[in-house]
Order: C-alpha cells, then sequence, then structure tokens
DNA sequence: CAATATTCCGGAAACGATTCCAGACTGGCC
DNA sequence: GGCCAGTCTGGAATCGTTTCCGGAATATTG
C-alpha cells in the first residue's frame, strides 16, 4: 500500500538502515549515497511513518489540546495560535472538546496519552486531584487556571476587573452586579475572586447572580434578574454572556448604557461588532497558546524539573460604547 | 515508563496474546483470566496505544481534518460537528488550521496521512489537480467544495441564492452588488454562479466587487466601494465580510436597511446578535460535519468503491434587521 | 607497503500491539 | 481408559522505523 523505508531501500539500493540515516543524520553517509537516497525517496514520493517512529523514539511530534467548547470564539483563538505555534517546531496538533462535561476530560486525555508527546488543557473543568493523577505522566501545561505541580498561563483576571470597577467607579456606577459562569470553572472563580477585591477597595456594592451557561443563552437567561436587581452595571463571566445580556435588554427597551452598562471578558471578535459596542477585558489570546506551547516544549525537554512555571499575562480594559455614566 | 501490555501480562500471570484478546475479543478467553486480566488492566491503569495498535491493523482510529482558518466562526462550529459524530465511533481528531495558504495544504496532508485512517477537507483553497493526486491513496470527503472522484457535502448555494434574491426582488431592489471571497475558494464561485442565475432570472443587474479576504476587514475594506455603487443591495460572500461591510457602513452613516440591505452567508452567530441582525443565508453547519464523518466512515469502510456521493444540503434564508424596502 | 584510524554501511534488535499457528488442556463419548 | 473434538493459551512473526554494533572499505600515517 504506501511507500514505506524498505520500498525506498530497495529503489536506492541500500539497506533500510542507511536511508533512515541519510535523511535523518544526512553527513553521517557518503554524498552519493545520500544523493540517490534522497532521490529515491523523492519518486516514491516517501514520508515516514510519525507513528512508528514514535514507537521507537518515544516522541510522537504531536501535542495535545484539550478544551471544553470550540462553538465559544475563545477557544478557537487560543487554538488558531497554538497550531501556529506548533507548526514552527514541527509538532501536529490533537485537538478535543469536551462539550463542558468535566466527566470525559479524564478518560480523553488517557486515551490520547500515548499519541501525544503533551497536553495543553485548556480551561480544564475537571477537579484538581483528577487530574494531578497525570503529573510526572505526562508532560501537562494548564492554560487559564493554576494547579499546582503543573506549569500555567493565565491572565491577569484580578487586574483586569480593577481595571473595569475603576472605569465603571469613575462613571458614577456604585453598586454592580456580577453574571457568574459554570462552577466548575477557575477562570469564574478567579474573575470574581478579582471582582470582589475590586469593589471593595473602591466601596461598591456586588450583586451575584447565578452561575450560567458561558453561552449567548446564559446570559439571555438571567437579563431579567440584572434589570430586577438594584445594580446599574453588570459584569459578565465572558463575552458570550454580556452579549446574551446586552441582546435580553434591548429587547426589553432597556437602554444601554443610559440604564445598565455592560461588561465583557475575554475580547472576541463579536464584541466590537455589535452596537453598541460591548467594553470588555480583553486578554491576549494568541499569547497564551504561544506561550502554553513554549512551556510545554521546555518541560517535555527538561523532563524531570517540576517546572512550576507560571505566566501570567497582562489583561486590558477596552471601552466601547455599552458602559457610560450612571 | 508507561505502562505497556507486558506489564498488564505479568501482573496478571498471562501471555501478552492473552492479555490482547481478553480485552478485544472476550469471548475468546476464559471468564477466569478475562477476569484477571481486566483487573490488571484496571490496577495497573492500562490503555493500549493506538499508535502501535494502528501499526499492525493499518487503522490508526484517527480523522484528520483540514480547514483555512479557525478564526472564521463557521468553521468552529463544523468541527465540532465532526468531532461529536467521531466521538461517537471512537475516533479522535487532528486539526490542522492552513491559514488560508493553499501551499501548506498538500504538505500537510502528506505529513499527516500515515496518522490518520481519513480526511476531512473544509474548503481546502489548493487546485484540483494536487487534491487529486492522493484519489485512491488516502480516505477522503471534501466539505463546500466538489472535485471529482472525491465524496463531498456542500450547501445548496445556488437555491440560497436564489432565496436572498428573490427576497431582495420583492423588496424592490433591481441593481445588487456581491462583494466576492477568495479567488481560491470553490464556495465563492459556487455563491456567485447561483447568485447569477438569480439575478438574471429575475430580471436584475449584478455588481461584482473584487476579491477580498474573508474576513471582517475585509468587508470593511470595500464598503466605500459598495457605497458608490449604484446597488442598493449588497450580498457578501459570507457573514464575517458583511458584517465588516455593516460596520463600515454604519461608521459611514449610511443607512442599513433603509440606503443599502445587506446580505450575508453562512449564519455564523454573529449574524443575530449585531444590530440590526445581519439578513443571511443559513447553512447547517451541524450537518455539514456529521455527513462528512458519514461518508468518511462508509469511505474506509467500502475501500475500493469510487463512492463518489455527493451530498447537497439545503439552504434557508434567515430574515433579520439589514435587509428592508429599497 | 603495512598498520592503524576513520568512514560508511548492513544486520539485528527493539518499540507496543495484534494475529496466526500450534500445542496443551479439558470434556464428552464410546 | 482411550480417543477425538473443542476450548484456551503461549510463542513467534509482523507492522515501519530507529539505533546499536560490528565489519568492510577507505583514508591516513610512518
Amino acid at each position: 500500500m504506501a511507500v514505506t523505508i524498505k520500498d525506498v531501500a530497495r529503489l536506492a539500493g541500500v539497506s533500510p538502515s542507511s536511508v533512515c540515516r541519510a535523511l535523518a543524520n544526512p553527513d553521517q553517509v557518503r554524498p552519493e549515497t545520500r544523493e540517490r537516497v534522497h532521490s529515491a525517496a523523492r519518486n516514491l514520493g516517501y514520508y515516514p511513518n510519525r507513528a512508528a517512529r514514535g514507537l521507537i523514539t518515544g516522541r510522537t511530534g504531536n501535542i495535545g489540546v484539550v478544551l471544553p467548547d470550540l462553538a465559544n470564539p475563545f477557544f478557537p483563538s487560543v487554538v488558531k495560535s497554538i497550531q501556529t505555534q506548533a507548526r514552527r517546531f514541527d509538532y501536529a496538533v490533537f485537538l478535543s472538546d469536551t462539550d463542558e462535561d468535566p466527566a470525559v476530560e479524564v478518560p480523553l486525555i488517557r486515551a490520547l496519552a500515548k499519541q501525544v508527546d503533551g497536553f495543553l488543557l485548556c480551561s480544564p473543568r475537571a477537579g484538581d486531584d483528577e487530574i494531578k493523577a497525570f503529573a510526572g505522566q505526562t508532560p501537562m501545561v494548564v492554560l487559564n487556571r493554576r494547579i499546582n505541580s503543573f506549569p500555567s498561563v493565565t491572565a491577569d483576571s484580578a487586574d483586569g476587573m480593577r481595571q473595569a470597577v475603576a472605569h465603571l467607579h469613575a462613571l458614577g456606577h456604585r453598586r454592580v452586579a456580577y453574571v457568574a459562569g459554570p462552577r466548575t470553572s477557575w477562570s469564574n472563580r478567579d474573575r470574581l475572586r478579582g471582582l470582589k477585591n475590586a469593589t471593595t477597595s473602591y466601596g461598591m456594592d456586588l450583586v451575584e447572580i447565578g452561575n450560567v451557561a458561558p453561552t449567548v443563552e446564559g446570559g439571555t437567561a438571567v437579563a431579567d434578574l440584572v434589570i430586577a436587581s438594584p445594580a446599574t452595571a453588570v459584569l459578565a463571566y465572558n463575552d458570550l454572556v454580556a452579549l446574551g445580556l446586552l441582546n435580553r435588554l434591548q429587547a426589553r427597551g432597556v437602554d444601554v448604557p443610559g440604564r445598565i452598562s455592560v461588561v465583557g471578558f475575554d475580547d472576541i471578535l463579536l464584541a466590537g461588532l455589535v452596537n453598541p459596542g460591548l467594553t470588555t477585558v480583553a486578554i491576549a489570546k494568541e499569547h497564551i497558546g504561544r506561550v502554553g506551547v513554549e512551556l510545554l516544549l521546555e518541560l517535555m525537554a527538561d523532563g524531570e524539573r517540576p517546572a512550576t512555571a507560571r505566566r501570567v499575562l497582562p489583561t486590558q480594559l477596552i471601552v466601547r460604547g455599552s458602559t457610560g455614566p450612571r
């Protein structure tokens, strides 16, 4: 069927081992044979079977990416930057979407583990302990979450929230609401923590509104609760939720930002396209992926070292039309 | 390092071959040994190395997905449905983003070919001939494009365009513009063809406006050309381009749909969230992925058969606020 | 020219799993 | 008890590649 190293060897009139050397360590063979092998490989269209190679070298050349929901525009951005950086180092990407189900994460990782050299876990929803069980077994870098004994890349939510709250405070708001994301999301807890600190230090009231799915529907579902609350501004777990709020508020005829100001988180593409534009805390999505890959490559190279590097990337408030004076 | 079949065999006190049988064909071993093997595997946390298995069975259990740009929200939707369907049949997904560069497609496919059982090519940008070179070698299904000798899944653009044009015609529009997508995109040619047929049969004038990148920026870049044209309505290659137009039109103070109506294509999530909502031709994105996987599985099972199944999925005009009477 | 050092190449083993084949054991039956 | 059929199991070969080891050929040196 497919062309193997033996076919190349036969055509070039050398042994398989020489073919391997000619292609991998060109300076270990005579220029003449090297040329013969190369042209034979070219003629037959030979590409080594990376799986077979991986069997013996222990390196597959693949990295696994696990994320909760590809339909959330935040993740494709991250994946894209992972791809770009991975390809630069000749790695291919295995992608898995868990559909926000914590229960499938661990089995998925286990099933994929032998086919990849390491994992990038984006916003994993499983419990710390379940994930920690992999410590030392498979190189892993966690994105958008911090877990002991794993390197991680996170955004500085606390500072982002501080910027957002400062902005709202300056506009005269004193009571704000937070629409929380999934209970299993570390980012949600992190953002809430940052928000609480910020509102406390500015002496503002904070109303928490139930946990919702991190989707547009999640936002629309609680928009009326926000209206009914005493808050004059609302911060959402992420942009999708914020957009859901925005949509429902407009449908109810509530003036944004006149009556209620809305702030999102992530700065996905949509945020700049809706009307009014969504004020949001931007995360450097391309950075997350790139830094994640860098960390993972280091970890895979160094092997043993605990390598609990923690990169915290800056956030930046992007002010658009959805926030205004109280 | 990792636990192999031998470790399980040793712990269970049987040979590796028996372990294999106990796990793969449970009825070929005595219940007692089967139980011993299972518990040994469970205790050690044994998961077979799929790459090694693939070497001998010829099946990797992976399918490769190649697409031009994950940042276009259309593709994540498709990928997600591919994932879902693939997992149902115990397949994992290899993802590759080509960054709209036709030149990297073929090398990418070749490099991945040995690691997957088949490919789903989403909107491939490479030339027909380059792709045809794979015919018979690797099972492949093409999405959003038709290529001889490959099964394909496409949307019925012609009908979608007919619906859109009928809608605009009924609103009184007689001159429409089309903002074309990438020259290398089959969908672009297909949509343009459908549009031409529709405008001709309705006796309407069609202005074509240059090829742009299939992004928001592509749309904003030519919005002023649209304004300067005699058209009272514009159809865009896809929703991103339409949103770019919409944005720039609003920035220039052009009334939509009062002065110009805008129609997109794809019905991505954003389309329903902007203001005014974007009238667009919806494609069943989840269907594309699902049907694509189904076709690929059939193709991989049947092997030889030409299998040039061509599924054309229906399109549906979604009318929102961006279109109105002339 | 002989002895040594160096370069280059082929053979064999290995990676982890599966599968075929043959042998060992069990049970049934006469 | 002996024979046959059937069930169950272990050993060996295999997939495609890499790597180690030893031998042959070449180059270097005295």
